[in-house]
DNA sequence: CGACTTTGACCAGCGC
DNA sequence: GCGCTGGTCAAAGTCG
């Protein structure tokens, strides 16, 4: 009997891990913007094969062309050499007034809600440009930098260069008019690099970066069915004094284990809203913060949701499609979501790739190995320095498995939590007491925001890209005037804009992924307000309650 | 009694 | 091959 049972399992999971690897040989596609076959051509020009009836002069006339080919490559290299300096000088000097601006608008920060309401709104009319949201990492690689040497007349190109080539970028790229073309369209670029350092992420205990595959049942996963060996995981971090937080969804507790580093035990909840539901969770407290839960979704629900459910599970979807849309793209290109895997996002373009290197990984000091899962977080916590910010999110970060033991990750961050209570409101998350008149201006931004998949304007690049400042030049020797950064960061965190951008990219991402059945429950170009009370972090519910501090299982 | 939690056992992946 | 570790299973216990 048992035996029996055992050869079925077996025959299950070589089942599924028989399945998945299909789609890994994907077609690679033409690097955008490489330009070396130009030269090779010239190279490999001269060269004429089984022509030894040519006469000298034609010969000769050969060889005079190729050279001047050859000339004529050089010169356009050089020009390129140039145009690449200038770009990069004009990119220090806007990095520079940024930091001015940041720094001025922090000091504005402190004003009422109100007032920053109409602030915003205000500057949205007068910034009525093109947005990019870019979460990403880029290889640091300054080879690169040669073979990004394109006519181009914009950082934008540089930008694509870096994607196509080898970076793992995750953009978010807003147009204000989404309707011009997709290749040729500009998104402010704003790829910042991202190179987390060890000790940039001293407080990632999760999530692991050593995780097997863990669903036997990941054929369910229709989102995620692309590549089920990769299977994406959003982990979110917050600030909550309950064994578990309520994201709305009903779960079971099937395991519970002792994490290596961690003295908290970790629990592993699935979905039962649907028997078959391949949605898993695990909630772990961070171990030198207990007061922090850290809360790992992985999978998407293959049913429907109840509307306080659909707020977590549109941005574990949303953020596992972005991880996917990306690790699904072949090596060596990019893959812009919005328009291959995700039609509904219009304007706004995911980015991701996984084909670099690995540049930095997670120091996860409790958990020393390697993960074979994308991860996106989304820390919630707050850090004391920031208190004065008003903006829950802190961070958002992508950890991407590779194939060593060195993870890579890029962050959002995001504001305070602490005590105040927080909402997801189809996919974003409004802060403050009570939500239902919490932001009057998201509200009526979103919509617009769905639909045309727009965002607000250039204040969400700012936030991104304050928060790669942040998050990766904090060991720089130079760190880029950290007073700036921090005042920079507060009053990023303040701007709602940055909100309706990520929801709007979120909802937008969750409309295409789940359109077939998912948990989402949005509905592309159409907005849909959830319950303020859809996503509390403070009282969980019955079915996802669990004394799991307490727990003491281990092996 | 059904749903859920607890918990020991088991399995698979990975590093050495 | 072995040990470690993360993840899952499933029987037993608990609760409403």
């Amino acid at each position: 009997m048992e035996e029996n049972l055992m050869k079925i399992k077996k025959e299950k999971t070589a089942d599924s891990s028989s399945s998945g690897d299909e789609e890994s040989a994907a077609a690679v596609l033409p690097k955008a913007g490489d330009k070396r076959p130009y030269c090779e051509n010239a190279d490999t020009k001269p060269s004429s094969p089984g022509k030894k009836d040519l006469s000298s002069s034609n010969k000769d006339d050969e060889l005079e062309s190729a050279k001047s080919e050859m000339g004529e490559v050089r010169e356009e290299n050089q020009r390129l050499k140039m145009y690449l300096n200038r770009i990069m000088k004009d990119y220090q000097k806007l990095q520079m007034q940024f930091y001015d601006i940041v720094g001025q608008d922090s000091k504005k920060s402190l004003a009422p809600p109100n007032d920053e309401h109409q602030q915003i709104e205000e500057e949205e009319e007068k910034e009525p440009e093109l947005v990019s949201l870019t979460l990403g990492r880029f290889s640091s690689d300054s080879k690169r930098e040669d073979k990004g040497k394109t006519s181009g007349s914009s950082i934008h190109r540089k930008a694509e260069e870096m994607r196509g080539n080898e970076g793992l970028s995750l953009a978010l790229d807003y147009k204000f008019e989404a309707s011009k073309s997709e290749v040729d369209d500009e998104p402010l670029p704003n790829p910042i690099p991202v190179n987390i350092s060890q000790e940039q992420k001293e407080e990632e205990t999760w999530p692991p970066r050593k995780v097997v595959k863990t669903t036997k049942s990941g054929g369910d996963d229709e989102v995620l069915q692309q590549n089920p060996a990769k299977k994406a995981r959003v982990c979110v971090r917050t600030r909550c004094d309950t064994p578990t937080m309520n994201d709305g969804c009903q779960w079971r507790k099937y395991g519970q284990k002792i994490a290596k580093g961690n003295p908290c035990p970790r629990a592993y909840y699935r979905c039962t809203v649907a028997p078959s539901c391949p949605v898993r969770k695990q909630v772990q407290r961070y171990a030198e913060d207990m007061s922090i839960l850290i809360t790992t979704y992985e999978g998407t629900h293959n049913h429907p949701l109840p509307m306080s459910a659909t707020a977590m599970a549109s941005t574990t979807c949303a953020a596992a499609s972005m991880l996917l849309s990306g690790s699904t793209s072949s090596a060596g290109s990019y893959v812009p979501s919005s328009t291959s895997s995700h039609p509904a996002l219009h304007g706004l373009n995911i980015y991701l790739s996984d084909n670099s290197k690995p540049k930095f990984y997670l120091p996860n000091t409790s958990l020393p190995s390697a993960s074979s899962h994308p991860t996106i977080t989304l820390d919630l916590t707050s850090t004391p320095s920031s208190s004065s910010s008003s903006f829950p999110f802190n961070r958002f970060s992508s950890a991407y498995p590779t194939s060593s033991r060195y993870n890579t990750s890029t962050s959002l961050s995001f504001g305070s939590l602490e005590s105040n209570t927080v909402s997801w409101v189809n996919g974003l998350f409004t802060y403050g007491g009570s939500t239902q008149q919490q932001h009057p201006y998201m509200k009526s931004h979103i919509g617009a925001l769905n639909i045309n998949g727009r965002t607000p304007p250039s204040t969400v690049e700012n936030n991104i890209y304050q928060s790669f400042m942040q998050k990766n030049h904090p060991g720089h020797p130079q760190p880029p005037l950290p007073d700036t950064v921090a005042a920079a960061t507060k009053a990023i965190t303040k701007d709602p804009n940055f909100q309706s951008a990520l929801a709007a990219a979120l909802t937008s991402i969750i409309s295409a992924g789940n359109n077939g059945g998912g948990g989402g429950g949005a509905q592309p170009g159409s907005s849909l307000f959830l319950q303020p009370n859809a996503f509390p972090f403070s009282a969980p519910k019955s079915a996802s309650t669990s004394p799991s501090d307490t727990g003491n299982h281990s092996n």
